[in-house]
RNA sequence: GGCCCCAUCGUCCAGUGGUUUAGGACAUCGGUCUUUCAAGCCGAAAACCCGGGUUCGAAUCCCGGUGGGGUCACCA
């Protein structure tokens, strides 16, 4: 029975390469039936906070991968919060301590720094010289008249080397040299990341455990501690770490990095999920857009490639666009709602003949952008009156003298119009370019720019159809009116 | 700096000794369609880091170099 879980630390929101930790994780167990159990690690006290645990679930939530077991949740080997399993720890570090496979250390974090800095100076390895290793009662007794708070480190062998056998990358040797007696119980009473994560892999019966690269030069530390405390090791899996455009570790100042970021940019979890399985995962052949069944069924570690990935904000928008037109237009329009209500553009609770226009607008919009926030801008002449006309446009369709004329007769036909639908307003102005014998070009990017102040958009006959009589008779009286006034030569609108 | 990982178009991935004039996708540039834009379709340009081996033959195997990344905390 395959059971993986997904360890963040709520110390900030889910980024996209925790997301794609968690996913492959997701895929793995679910391709093989298992169990996706979802841990938070939250050890550092001064770092975690709940807000953060809020939003990470709340990530993984709409991204669609929902975990077996969890804190929120339960399961059979919880607790699921690290800060509730300190009993645990202690309890293990207790078998460590009588077996002498660790120690006390009182060394404070000031000498450690010094001695630290002392040895980067000498051009030496900044590792710790073990000088507590053997501390003789009276020393200790010494060390707690003093008051000081020891920590509990590992007894690292001498020499040998430790072989991590990774799913990924094959077998890759540490020397115990390189190793140092590692702390793993803080003075606090906490347990470190690297005890921490092997306790609770342990006991929450952990087959599997795929994380990020950052994670391999920790892994022998791991092992040992698996061989000191009894336990046999999971398999181990690194995946390629996700960097920025400039190939250096993603960061804050590298633009949209969380998840929550690109939520709000109108993004849709389906293709941030399909974009970022294909980072480093190759799914058997060329075709790229993939369903969650689809990349369940395909999933293996094999596929995942070795190589740091560049993530290419330009693919996933692509990528976004194309969900945006194969998706059903109702699920569209359920997505984009809380958009267009954020912008002021539809009101809270929408009434349902506003949600029907939203999707009649949506139909041809979503055809022309590639997130929900695109799509805003794209269709705000849809629900508002207040545009201004596009100074490039004012330039290349307003600027002829005739234009405020014809614009005037574009109106009159229209004015005599019974039915709004696209066909009867196209055949309308057909009519009046052939009686004109001008191009269609010549009336219809000018009553575009009237109608919407843009140049791009819908086909005009879609777009008028959906303004519906009333608002293109008055944008064209606005446009008329404003010609005539003689603002085009002073520039916009 | 020590240790570890990695190395194919600008980016993401194929390619696991001959089937390769190195394939696909994004981006770029042309063309086509068209009332604009987008989408679609057609096409172009674009890469095996370098040097040694091994082999009849190397993008593919080995070694070295270089480059990039990770890691060296009482963070995870």
């Amino acid at each position: 029975m395959v059971r993986v879980r997904f360890a963040p630390s709520p110390t900030g929101s889910l980024h996209i390469g925790g997301a794609r930790t968690a996913l492959f994780n997701w895929l793995f167990a679910r391709h093989h039936g298992g169990t996706f159990v979802l841990r938070l690690e939250d050890t550092d006290l001064e770092r975690s906070a709940r807000a953060w645990e809020d939003q990470i679930m709340e990530s993984l939530r709409w991204l669609g991968l929902e975990w077996d077991e969890g804190p929120d949740r339960g399961g059979p080997v919880g607790p699921y919060r690290q800060s509730e399993r300190l009993e645990i720890y202690r309890a293990e570090v207790e078998k460590l301590l009588g077996k002498g496979a660790a120690y006390h250390c009182y060394c404070t974090p000031e000498e450690l720094e010094a001695r630290r800095e002392e040895a980067r100076r000498a051009g030496r390895a900044p590792r710790y010289d073990g000088r507590c290793r053997d501390l003789d009662p009276r020393q200790v007794e010494e060390f707690k008249a003093a008051g000081r708070r020891p920590v509990v480190r590992v007894r690292v062998p001498e020499g040998g080397a430790t072989v991590v056998r990774d799913l990924i990358r094959g077998e890759v040797l540490f020397e115990h040299e390189v190793l140092d007696d590692f702390i793993i119980m803080k003075s606090n009473g906490l347990p470190t990341y690297n005890f921490a994560c092997v306790v609770d892999d342990h006991h929450m019966r952990i087959t599997h455990v795929i994380r990020a690269e950052e994670h391999l030069s920790n892994t022998p530390r791991q092992i040992l501690l698996y061989q000191f405390l009894g336990y046999s090791p999971p398999l181990f899996a690194h995946v390629p770490m996700i960097l920025a455009p400039d190939r250096s570790k993603l960061r804050k100042r590298h633009g949209a990095t969380s998840v929550e970021e690109f939520r709000e940019l109108g993004y849709l979890p389906e293709a941030l999920v399909n974009y970022l399985a294909l980072l480093g995962w190759y799914p058997g052949d060329e075709e790229e857009i993939l369903s969650r069944e689809e990349m369940v069924r395909r999933f293996s570690l094999e596929a995942v490639a070795k190589t740091p990935a560049v993530y290419d904000v330009g693919k996933l928008t692509w990528m976004n666009g194309q969900y945006l037109r194969r998706l059903p237009l109702e699920e569209v329009v359920e997505r984009a709602l809380p958009f267009f209500q954020a912008a002021g553009l539809l009101r809270a609770p929408a009434a349902p003949e506003e949600v029907g226009y939203l999707k009649a607008v949506l139909a041809p919009v979503r055809e022309r952008v590639r997130t929900l926030g695109e799509a805003v801008e794209a269709a705000r002449y849809f629900f508002r009156d207040d545009f201004q006309y596009e100074e490039q446009g004012v330039k290349k369709y307003f600027r002829d003298p005739g234009v405020a004329d014809l614009l005037a007769r574009g109106r009159e036909a229209l004015a005599g119009l019974d039915t709004f639908g696209a066909e009867e307003v196209e055949r309308a102005y057909r009519d009046l370019m052939a009686q004109l014998g001008i191009p269609g070009k010549a009336l219809i990017h000018p009553t575009r720019l009237a109608l919407s102040g843009r140049t791009v958009g819908p086909g005009l006959f879609e777009l008028m159809a959906l303004l519906g009589k009333d608002r293109c008779l008055a944008r064209l009286d606005r446009a008329v009116a404003w010609l005539r006034s003689g603002r085009s030569v002073s520039g916009s609108g």
